[in-house]
This record gives structure tokens, C-alpha cells and sequence, in this order.
DNA sequence: TGAAAAATGTTATTTTATAAAATAATTAGT
DNA sequence: ACTAATTATTTTATAAAATAACATTTTTCA
């Protein structure tokens, strides 16, 4: 018996919410497959893409992690903050960037359609306590 | 008779300027192979990171390529503008987002090391000349 | 010179991602 | 409601990207 694709991206979303850190394509395969043991990777990647067009997860870029999106799925530009020694991801909204953005390129020539922010360092928890 | 490492950058620059397409690793790996049947792929990796941590030249993560850096190597926040169509990359200097970059996240407590800025859409040249 | 350290090379493997084929579910026409 | 055509999903297999671990060579400097 098989799945619905929203059933899915509702157990991958409870996946990304139940870890508070990024996960990856393959962790959160791992974790399906103790209930599920014959998910394959296509599976996980083809609901993390339904996810990610939709807004309700990000795809950490620079780390090729996942999480799921805490703000307004509707957002255009997701800011994603990572720490490099504990690797909690916080999320911000980005849109106040766009004009500084569009001036910054050639908007009138060049046609946004993604905008991938993400901002790598430490968080103050790390700072404050070293060798986390 | 083995190279130093200055060498190998300035090879790998090579052919990444030579290119005007985004490479990945593996790409570089085989033009180099022409001359040098037997570098392996943490050679290419390896002088790849050094040149990216002088800023010669960039990581496009949402990509997994290389291309080199155009601008002014001390930048900090290289904003990489990307066609899906054609492939070209556009660099610009992205400095001037700093202040509201650091306002939008809590940057008193969070200590930014590197800034991932990086644009996908069409270019004007595949905007006006459709079917690329 | 020669021992220690640093840089580079090699082999093998791991991790990430996707192509292609197979199967199941759904839809639309009658 | 039945069945062919379409669409969606799963499975198998493999491709592509990245790195770990170890070996070797070069450099440094006592």
C-alpha cells in the first residue's frame, strides 16, 4: 500500500521538526526507514523538492542539509544563519534585501527567480561556550 | 617530479578563466588530466579550497562548481548571479548588504565568517533569445 | 647531514544525487 | 462500471561529488 505524496512531506516535515539541526537527504531516510523499511533515496529527494517548491522546507545550500521553514512559507527570501560548531539553523526574512539586491545586479537585464542566503559562523551560544 | 601548490592553483585558475562556464571538480579534474594523466580528485579539491580561501576564486554551492573570482579578491561577500539557462555567472560585490544583513540577524550574538549570496534566473541574453 | 614537519600524491571509500525501468494509481471516455 | 491512456510513485542501479586514510616526497633547520 502506498503513500500519498502529502503524506509524505508531512512525515518528512515531522522528521525535520522532531531535530532541531539540519538533517540530511540520508539521515532523513534513515529515520523513515525504521517504520518504513524499503523507502529508497529518490523517495526523500523527490519530497524534499515537492517541499522545498513549496516553501515548507529550505535546502541548506552550503552544508546540503535540509530543515523545515519557521517562517511565512510565502517568503521569497529566506535568510538561513548556520553555526558552524553546533549547527542550529536560524531563519529570517530576507525581503527588506531585495531592493539593495536588484540594484546590486543588473535588474533590469537579469530575471530573479531564487535567492540563496545563508550566513556562516557562530552563534552566541558557541561563543559563549567553546568547545560545544 | 611533483608541483607546488602555487603552481597547481595558478593551473586550476587556468583553466577556470579559460572556461567561462562554471566548472565542477571533476571537470577541472579531466582537463588537467590531459597534461597529467594521474592527479585524482583531492588534488583538485584541495587546491580548490586553497584558492577559494585567498578569494581567487568561488564555490557555487547551489551548483557544486568553481568559477574564478573577477572582482577584487579581499571582498567579503562575493554575490553570485547565476542564468539557468546559459550558465553564466555574473559577480558582483555585495558589501554594501552588510548593515542590513547584520541588522536582519541578531549580529550582536551571532558572529558571521562567510556570506552566501546567490542569485538564480535568466540572463538577458536568454530572456531575449529564448531556447538557449 | 638527517630527523621532524609540512606538503603533496595515491588508493579506496563514503556520501550525495539522479537516471531509467517497473509498477501502481488515477482519469477520462464510452 | 470497465478499460485504455495518463500520471504518479517506487525500485533498482548507477552516476557524481567529496573525503578519509595512508604513503610518499620535499622542505626546514638543528
Amino acid at each position: 500500500m502506498r503513500k500519498k505524496a502529502a503524506e509524505r512531506q508531512n512525515d518528512i516535515l515531522d522528521v525535520l521538526r522532531s531535530c532541531e539541526k539540519p538533517m540530511t537527504a540520508y539521515k532523513i531516510l534513515e529515520k523513515l526507514q525504521v517504520d518504513e523499511p524499503d523507502i529508497a533515496p529518490p523517495t526523500v529527494y523527490r519530497t524534499l523538492l515537492a517541499l522545498t517548491e513549496q516553501g515548507r522546507a529550505h535546502r541548506l545550500e552550503s552544508i546540503k542539509a535540509f530543515v523545515s521553514c519557521t517562517c511565512d512559507h510565502a517568503q521569497s527570501v529566506p535568510v538561513l544563519v548556520i553555526c558552524e560548531d553546533c549547527g542550529a539553523v536560524d531563519e529570517h526574512d530576507g525581503s527588506g534585501l531585495l531592493p539593495k539586491l536588484s540594484a546590486l545586479i543588473s535588474s533590469t537585464t537579469f530575471r530573479a527567480k531564487r535567492h540563496i542566503l545563508e550566513i556562516q559562523g557562530q552563534c552566541s551560544a558557541c561563543l559563549t561556550n567553546p568547545v560545544n
